[in-house]
DNA sequence: CATGAATGAGTGTTCATTCAT
DNA sequence: AATGAATGAACACTCATTCAT
């Protein structure tokens, strides 16, 4: 013979995430092409059209797989006393949720201007804003509310920005959570109760 | 001093850069394309290659703007002592640069993907590190490193991750700025003339 | 619990045809996918094939309701003596079929060009050769060829392209009947034992 | 040699516009691709976007050589008496707007499913409505309005339906003019002050 | 100092059709 | 009687870049 007929795999949509969440990753939303990832698959672009109504679609799909543990997290925290415990804990579950998801972050992180005029870029800002609220004191001063919109920030830069530090991912990620529990428990103490001044 | 680097009436080359830098902002990099910067300043897309070698080389002009206050920061910082005192006036210079250059700073920020494969992508990449090792001391542990690193970023969000708070701007830069050396300081007293533990 | 209802029967070719019809007159016959068809069905494209061949299959089906009375009425035409009142009576048979068949009529008034490549293009365009050929008197002059003509068109428009125009459909009907039996008794009065001059 | 470098000639407009309107006319515009017009051309896809903006851009601009003369026609009949007189004077134009522009008017007759969501085919049925109100007088009765419109219909086939039909192209124009100055004639007589009842 | 004209490679997307199940 | 999965060919359109003038 000499032509594989390729039997009919039923994973394929699988695997079209799978590729289009490296190539996303490495390469960026733009700069990665539906041609591409086709290739890579073997199969044409047509084929992922029958999975997928459109390229963002495909970011879409992968994206719920980060959104859902974080929308639990907001639940779970909306329910909770607003204390440093409680916060404590929301950052350590945050943590979780970005390393069980780390490529996708590191792709939200590094295509910010694309990806905000796509469907995930609201939806991701509003999440880090309520998150933001959970963490912060009501009518906390505006540098309690840089501490802990850069706790999240600190914790995002564990999860990938630090990739090319030495040391290994497991320590970075605890590193950068140690930082983010001490930001927000500085900011934690300035509150209505604080000690600080 | 020197000669003036513009001998001919023409601004035309300045314009290119305005409009560029304010659509490289506002859309990205990739999403902008040559036609709309040239139709913004009514002129052919051929005079822009009269100005610039190619639409990276308009990029990369800009960057210079940013690059050159950073880089003698670096020149400076490197003769200074190691001391706290040089930590923070380090980041008081780096809040200005930041907020002199911050369009760029901003598109630096979003477009990360993009710019890693240009020219700049690596020069900045390179000037982060350079002031990561004037702000920790040397053998730090990695939690005081992600301190350091978190501090510029923390910069980096006072200057344009937070515009969407509410609030002056000139009021988030200095609590941002106030976040950053905090960190460097609790980073710094870590250190081997430290008081912590 | 209820019964599902969904008679989902043996009735889908029908349903397939009603719903083409439906949309090759509103958007054309190019415009019309076969996955919109499949859609508004809640069927797959595949299940179209199992019961036409090819689009143009499902397109020929429906022309066959227009095309037979129009071939019994030129069947009829053609045993029938060429007096005014059989000319009439023709027009008359001929508005009928048009009012039975209006969606049909109005697809392939509008999609000309589409359908010159079809079979049914090559159809239609003979039965209007040999409707003419029925009104008007052997070597007649140019001008009551048009006339004859011309009466088919009146009344072609008389169901679809006066469609815009107020007025109720059936009195629009007749009064397009009413021309186009003016334009063929002229062009009969012209003829041998006619008339004018 | 070989390659004949093709020197970049100035009327390259003019040549799409005229390829484009042979090719719509004979295929339809949507069975007609941009990749076939370049093709006959000698030129890139990209050459035809220089030129105009889009495909329908392209179309527009064809459409306006027959636009502007019967809009000046139209300019002309609002300023004239409402006589029977105007009205053959009209009809006599309009044919030779028609005839000056025949393979267009053909192409929007046989093209109405795909011209009707576009900009021309908006423009043209105003233009036809308004012409068919110069013809008729007002509160004329529906037959009379179908006399007027069928009119309008004879001569655009005098110009291209008959083009089957034997006979020279010339007297086919004069027929349908005939056949059209007879039906505005009828609907005019049976005005204020006609002689029919 | 700048334009007019063009290119080559690419993009995301749609379509009618096929076929094993 | 119908589906799930896929294909190949096409489409309108955009882009950074070139170069003679």
């Amino acid at each position: 013979m000499g032509s594989t007929p390729q039997p009919r795999r039923g994973n394929t949509r699988q695997r079209i995430q799978d590729v289009a969440m490296e190539l996303f990753a490495d390469q960026g939303y733009d700069k990665t092409s539906l041609r591409e990832i086709a290739e890579r698959l073997d199969v044409t672009k047509a084929a992922l059209y029958y999975h997928f109504k459109t390229k963002e679609d495909i970011l879409n799909s992968l994206f719920e797989v980060l959104n859902r543990p974080v929308e639990e997290l907001l639940a779970w925290g909306a329910e909770q006393p607003r204390t440093l415990e409680t916060k404590q804990e929301i950052l350590v579950r945050y943590s979780d949720a970005l390393t069980a998801a780390a490529p996708l972050f590191r792709f939200m992180q590094e295509n910010q201007a694309t990806v905000r005029d796509l469907r995930i870029g609201h939806t991701m800002k509003h999440r880090v804003m309520a998150l933001v609220d959970l963490l912060k004191d009501e009518d906390a001063p505006l540098s309690d509310q840089v501490r802990c919109f850069t706790a999240l920030m600190a914790m995002h830069a564990g999860v990938f920005a630090l990739r090319d530090a030495e040391g290994d991912p497991e320590e970075k990620r605890e590193a950068a959570l140690e930082v983010a529990v001490e930001l927000v428990t500085r900011a934690h103490d300035h509150g209505p109760g604080g000690s600080a001044g």
